[in-house]
DNA sequence: TTTGCTGCAAATGCTTTGCATGTAG
DNA sequence: CTACATGCAAAGCATTTGCAGCAAA
């Protein structure tokens, strides 16, 4: 039950948090798991949910704060949220249909953080982001 | 002569854009050198130089459109620019006073470009940040 | 009941744009 | 002279916040 991860983050259960939990968590097909706020908004809309699009973006922001997702910050100005499942990975991005893929190297792990403790900095976090043109059929309709 | 640069992509000579890229490229200091618009606007100001923040922001996009310079955006919703050199890197951001330090690996540029040709994507572009804690003296004055 | 949540609308911060004027080539 | 640049003010977007009403514990 979702509930528990609410609660276990000191969050009172409530539709709009239990709702957005959902689309967050349902959606487990790979394409759909970076949503933004508007995005998540409108899934809300389509289940016929009456919740607003600032409590959207406070719940999203809370959720992060309690590390229930993660926010980034791929290029175009808006942010995305994905639920945490445990482990770190990195992303590529499809400059033509928007399409995000994972993946997870230890070696640059370990290359970063040498990197930066060589310029004498302990490392809180890291974004790494690829941006490229997959060779997909079907690529290229999300954008426009 | 930095109006070559201009001739070179396709730019009208003018004061506010010799004046920018003379901003960008003359703070030879590594820490002045990632400034954002509004930092940009302020330098100008300083040099009494009577340009507006629109026509900053339009230069800085000229600027990237034509490859002198890459705009990076470092958490926080603001972009910041830096004058092209040449060779790719990437960045070290200090959480605490905003310090920016730069590194190259190569190695970490070649097992990313392996992920993400095993993920059947070609390679457009790529950003890599790191975040943490320098441990310099003076840090944490900036952010305050 | 009490504390914390929500919706709405207004405010914010960064960035872009429309338009009349100015200027490089 | 003509095309492109600039400045200013207004518009645009994504996101945040103030506040009165609501709901979970």
């Amino acid at each position: 039950m979702e509930s528990q991860d609410l609660r276990r983050a000191g969050l009172k259960v409530t539709t709009p948090r239990l709702k957005i939990l959902e689309i967050l968590a349902g959606s487990g097909i790979e394409v759909l798991r970076h949503l933004s706020a508007e995005d998540t908004y409108k899934r809300l809309l389509e289940s016929n949910e009456d919740i607003g699009l600032a409590t959207v973006y406070r719940v999203l922001t809370q959720f992060e704060a309690a590390g229930l997702v993660s926010r980034h910050h791929f290029e175009g100005g808006t942010a995305v949220f994905e639920l945490n499942r445990g482990e770190h990975h990195d992303h590529v991005v499809c400059l033509d249909c928007g399409r995000v893929e994972e993946f997870a190297d230890a070696d640059i792990e370990a290359l970063q953080g040498k990197a930066a403790e060589r310029l004498g900095f302990s490392i809180a976090d890291h974004s790494l982001i690829v941006y490229g043109h997959c060779q997909r059929t079907g690529c290229a309709y999300r954008k426009a």
